[in-house]
DNA sequence: ACAGTTTCCCGTAAATGC
DNA sequence: TGCATTTACGGGAAACTG
């Protein structure tokens, strides 16, 4: 007889990577009475997906069976695979069931254990399986590997529905926020406030008065290309994650990033403020990169904005944020350079916020004398007459902003959530 | 009956990492009568040595036979091995055969032929085997391997004498410089002139009037380490070969870079010039690095020397090296930064030397203000009363650099060899 | 031709062995 | 414990493949 569900807890690997060793782990949650016999566990990959079913299809390369032992801290009888690894198995065009446009990161797949118990005089046979699994080949996948995890996570309870993604369900704004929030606090430490999740509402839905009962497909979240880029919502943001937490970690854990905010907000905010306000947002053009913008009084007295050339991953690498924007200098032709930032928007003076940050400058020894990059912009008279590429915003547009975000409210919403 | 060798020509791989592709090809060079069957060719690695003799033992993991085909172009009969992979026989303590000290860099290995020829009724044993080999694990073991390729093509002739390192020949420094200047002849596309390699023969062997009769040690040349230093002579070598190859290629070949200099000879030359005079240097105090140092008038009127930290690969990442040199700056407390670099040694006007090596800036489109990094050493006071760690140099030390080395002759011999 | 996907392999970091 | 060597795998780029 066939148990359907082995009693079992799963240690999740999510995404596997071909090639790259994983490590899983298999309790049984029901204290059998004491055994005579060692209890061996054996794992094996889709295995009761039909060849057809799948595209692709992989194997087990590591030794898959291992024996049953006693968990010191429960007594449950438990095994870890560790050093498991999966291979393609390379079937030439016959295998492929050609089941629709899925792409890779859309194929689910299960890792099965299986045991067999004999108690009483009966055969049992146990078994169980994991949670979907993705199984990408390089690590470029990443990103939309995540995507069908948060997906599936987020719209399913179904624990082995895996043609999910063969239809997949929308989701809410409401839920979809929070997860995307819980990704920043989770992985960056910091989750996402009102204002920021609102930027993204936007650009996901466009402008409505309240996004919570919208629903976003998954093809939109992640398939389809933002209109007039080359990449979708999700990959922009997973760029951005990713440069956080690589690059801008306790920058963003402090809050001195606004990040989220359109370059129509951004100057609502910036307008209003004392020249040399800046603030730090993320490129919507690029992947992976941020800029600031700081605000200047033009010869009529009105407020001007200049953004600087996205940073990204590189040129963090070659200087952190917190230097650049001590250092950072602009030069109009042979004038003595001058930093334009004073004050981190509203009114945080740019050392009290990003001091901390500062790498304190290393006295090396003596025979050389140490350099450091200082990112200089020039300031050429051609810049100025050179025409801005965002519509300019309509009054109405502005007074919308101005009202719905005081600073006040905005500084407090940027607290720690 | 078995010949001893096969007439073949094969084509280096001289260092095989495990686990990576090689590929290596095998000629018969004596044309033979029409043969009915196909010759087929085994590879085997390391067939000849008996599992004591050495230390590590590898096998061909991918399929090691094939058939020998005509040559196009030669009309003789060849086969190619295409997409060999190494891997480690582990032989857990039982086969490693301790024959001394010898690194793994110092083991030769080679790869044999062997293919069974019917002729004449008579069965023809065919046999042959490559040039020694170097197996190295990671590539990080690169200049170790190439170190010990260069010693045994320099000092012997015969073809496979695998125990060479058990106890190394001595190089004369007149073999060992040429194919020193060789190494960058080929690989960075400028060869070493007569200056540049009496600065290395000081370095390996102190300073002589004359290097050519003396003989270098194996262990001198790549396995001691340079005495105050962490590293051995090759190692030092290969990292600015690399960095030349990787982030200086350009301006190395045009000679810019007369890089091999002692700081007493820098100083020596430089003493008598311009001020804002420089020349680019390589550190000899970290692996992988190149300073530049400019002379300029103290308050008495007298020279004084400033070299800048050594730029390693990862900040010529950020920047390429004609880029700094364009921008470089100083700052004295306030005062509006200055290039203080002039003139490439002895009286190139700077933009002339490197000026076709520069980034030209590009004029990014417009929401952006572009940026870029400008490298910047700050003259503190207290960095003047800095002791120099460099041993003041005698009188009569001054007196043979300059008399040995007129900026004349120098600039000559900097041409291209 | 091309986009999606996999393979290749350097280079750094961590693990392992001696 | 320290050093020598190998393993692991992220990441960029090339190769593959329908």
């Amino acid at each position: 007889e066939k148990q359907p569900c082995m009693p079992t807890h799963l240690q999740k690997p999510l995404i596997i990577k071909t090639q790259v060793q994983f490590t899983t782990k298999v309790r049984l949650l029901v204290k059998l009475p004491e055994v005579d016999y060692q209890l061996k566990v054996k794992t094996t990959f889709d295995k009761d997906l039909p060849p057809g079913k799948v595209n692709r299809q992989f194997f087990i390369l590591t030794n898959n069976t291992k024996v049953m032992d006693v968990e010191e801290s429960t007594g449950c009888l438990s095994v870890e695979f560790r050093h498991l690894q999966l291979k393609e198995r390379k079937c030439p065009t016959g295998g492929k069931g050609n089941e629709g446009p899925l792409s890779v990161t859309e194929e689910l797949h299960s890792l099965n254990f299986e045991a067999m118990l004999m108690l009483q005089g009966l055969d049992i046979d146990l078994e169980t399986c994991s949670l979907p699994l993705v199984v990408i080949s390089n690590v470029s996948q990443l990103p939309g590997g995540w995507a069908s995890v948060m997906w599936y996570n987020l719209l399913t309870d179904d624990p082995k529905n895996l043609a999910f993604f063969s239809n997949p369900l929308r989701a809410s704004w409401s839920q979809l926020s929070e997860v995307l929030s819980w990704q920043f606090s989770s992985f960056a430490g910091r989750g996402l406030n009102k204002e920021q999740l609102n930027m993204l509402g936007d650009k996901l839905l466009g402008q409505h008065g309240s996004y919570n009962d919208c629903q976003v497909s998954w093809s939109k979240f992640c398939k389809e290309v933002i209109p007039g880029k080359s990449f979708s919502f999700w990959m922009w943001l997973d760029s951005i994650l990713d440069l956080i937490k690589k690059h801008l970690l306790p920058v963003w854990i402090d809050g001195c990033i606004m990040g989220f905010v359109s370059k129509e907000m951004e100057r609502a905010l910036l307008k209003e403020k004392e020249p040399g306000t800046f603030l730090l947002r993320f490129s919507e053009s690029h992947l992976g990169g941020i800029t600031f913008t700081w605000v200047e009084q033009d010869e009529n007295g009105d407020p001007k904005f200049i953004s600087v050339e996205p940073y990204t991953k590189n040129r963090l690498n070659a200087l952190p944020i917190a230097d650049i924007i001590r250092d950072y200098k602009v030069i109009a032709d042979g004038v003595v350079p001058e930093n334009p930032l004073n004050f981190l928007y509203p009114d945080i003076p740019k050392d009290e916020a990003f001091g901390k940050h500062y790498n304190s400058q290393q006295n090396k020894v003596c025979p050389y004398i140490p350099t450091h990059l200082v990112p200089i912009s020039h300031r050429v008279p051609a810049q100025h007459s050179c025409s801005s590429p965002e519509p300019p915003m309509s009054p109405g547009m502005y007074e919308i902003i101005t009202q719905h975000l005081s600073p006040f409210e905005f500084e407090s919403a940027m607290s720690s959530p």
